[in-house]
DNA sequence: CCCGCATCTGACAACGTTGTCCAGGCCCTA
DNA sequence: TAGGGCCTGGACAACGTTGTCAGATGCGGG
């Protein structure tokens, strides 16, 4: 009766505490938080009070007053660019299971690839005191995160690196990857072919663009300007982006497109027009197999960067001292058809 | 060079605090408080020598410290069952938006369809003291909830019901999708009709299943068993009940597929015979209308879903003593082809 | 029978912040 | 010029937990 009255008084937490279950249990403050921690040195009898009285009262440890207390929270944070993006998806996850694997409690928040919501969100973690960051940083310049580090949160950057401050970072090899994608398209005899990409302060897109002018010049090929696109991956502007290489004078044949969401829909102008064109694409799809023709695709793990960064960050956490390290994760071409079409004369 | 030495000295927080800040700058503690939190009352030139001071130590407040004097944590957590899966990341992301307009942080965790581990994650976020839950139920069984709920944490369950527990739910139309997508497979002509869905302790698998058993009900159409088949999602279980249905004496001449996965592995499975057979599907899916045929899907808006849960949860914070409630979204079946199909003798 | 030791228990301070309340100084008015 | 009100700033307690330390209790051995 007390306790409902109490309750429905305030609806806003005054839940039990450690000393109302003391009190209930007719024992002292600390005994009941040896209960609660499992600690050693409780006899059997009172531990039974106490788990009566704590079941009785539904009493539940407040973390915050523990943290508090003990310095860590055993949380960390990740600040990427959009839950919703099939990419980012998997590698959360790859993020929570490993820190579930060390007890700890994942956080995870959208920048929108805005770099003041980064900021503002990893600001707020910190305030959090999460024990550490992995970041896919959406602006350029970090060194905002300076005195975070430097007061001990341990910090990880994955898909791109950090700007201006050293820090660990994981990453794919973009260059490559694009490089060895496009290489495929010219050993299939293609001459002129078209690269859509992200925006260019991406530094992804900046390193696939790199790939793509490198596979080119090693195969003494000039690249026209008109072949290259970079921009936002609204479908409004690749779909434009396509469709203007696609016509005109020396069309492409070809096309590599820069990531998932550029893929998916260059597929949809492609699949629009007559003359069939080779297509490549930087990350792999789902149903990108059942597709006619299937879609060839430079993969990347997005889980693996994922693991690869949190097992970085705990090693941290952990205590290793270690310098900033740069760890790059190869690609995978994966052939299903698209990329394997051979040059047509429009 | 100093940041490594400071860091390796004592890796646990000794971040500077409200106390050094005001000693720094000369004032009282409450005056930096006040600075912090933009309270009225300050002087021009005190604010301007403690933010000095703010910038100078990377003074960051704590919010642990904040939490445990204020009572609000100004964050919600949300547990579902896996943030790889594409239903799941548009929710998430849709929830996230809705807590950041609110000024709150989300946190959320996979329960990888494990009850145990749903309340595992369940029990930590209130032990963090979560203003609110969003839970998408695990588990059949959710009293043990109810001390949290009577402690004033706002709960709203999404995409199934909570059990044994009264708390608001939003949910899509599971029943009357399935039994408009069934109903249309058989507007096409079919009579054999297959289903293959998730497990039956899954509550929208049963709604689903339901509608399919509805729909051919209302045709007066006979169910075989062998037409029927629940289970976990795993390609090698949902290829094998696919193939016993599509063979053998009176094989089924349609599909109706339980959900994202299930479809992306019958479509699989549909690909490699020569006999066409329709499909329809529970959940769109991406690039779904590219495939050749398009697959027909019944489609449930998983963004809406979260934001209608995440709105209705600050309803609650906001103090509406509202009674619990029970939200159900409409579906919209998708023609793309693959449900067109007409009935084919084997 | 008393002492010493081991085992169990509880009082108290501290973590970093915010709310309350009061003091002092200033300005304005009568 | 005195008094009152307003504005600014600071001292102090409280939030709920854990670490420290000391007290209480029981038991065995000398």
């Amino acid at each position: 009766m007390d306790r409902t009255a109490r309750r429905t008084e305030n609806r806003y937490g005054n839940r039990p505490t450690m000393k109302d279950v003391a009190a209930r249990a007719g024992v002292g403050l600390k005994t009941v938080s040896r209960v609660v921690n499992a600690e050693p040195g409780v006899t059997e009898d009172t531990e039974r009070r106490v788990q009566e009285a704590i079941a009785a009262l539904g009493f539940r440890r407040n973390d915050s007053a523990r943290v508090l207390r003990k310095g860590r929270t055993a949380s960390i944070g990740l600040v990427l660019e959009d839950l919703a993006d099939p990419f980012y998806g998997p590698l959360s996850r790859a993020v929570e299971e490993v820190a579930r694997a060390h007890g700890a409690l994942l956080i995870n928040g959208s920048s929108a690839e805005d770099p003041e919501r980064e900021q503002e969100l990893v600001l707020a973690l910190c305030a959090r005191r999460v024990d550490g960051l992995v970041v896919i940083p959406a602006g350029v310049d970090h060194q905002y995160l300076e005195p975070e580090i430097a007061a001990g949160v341990a910090t990880v950057f994955v898909d791109r690196p950090a700007g201006k401050i050293d820090a660990d970072v994981v990453l794919s090899d973009n260059f490559g990857g694009a490089r060895g994608g496009v290489a495929h398209l010219i050993a299939q005899g293609h001459r002129r072919i078209g690269f859509i990409g992200d925006q260019p302060r991406i530094h992804t897109a900046v390193e696939r663009v790199r790939g793509y002018r490198a596979a080119m010049e090693d195969a003494g090929l000039a690249v026209d300007d008109r072949w290259v696109s970079l921009g936002a991956t609204e479908p409004e502007r690749v779909r434009r982006a396509a469709e203007d290489m696609l016509t005109g004078p020396d069309p492409v044949t070809a096309i590599f497109s820069g990531n998932n969401r550029v893929t998916v829909t260059v597929i949809r102008v492609l699949a629009e027009r007559e003359r069939p064109v080779a297509l490549v694409g930087f990350d792999d799809i789902e149903l990108g197999d059942l597709l006619k023709p299937g879609v060839t695709v430079v993969s990347q793990d997005a889980a693996q960067l994922g693991r690869t960064a949190a097992d970085r960050l705990f090693l941290q956490l952990d205590g290793a001292a270690l310098p900033p390290e740069r760890i790059e994760l190869t690609t995978r071409l994966i052939q299903r058809g698209s990329g394997e079409i051979p040059p047509s004369s429009p």
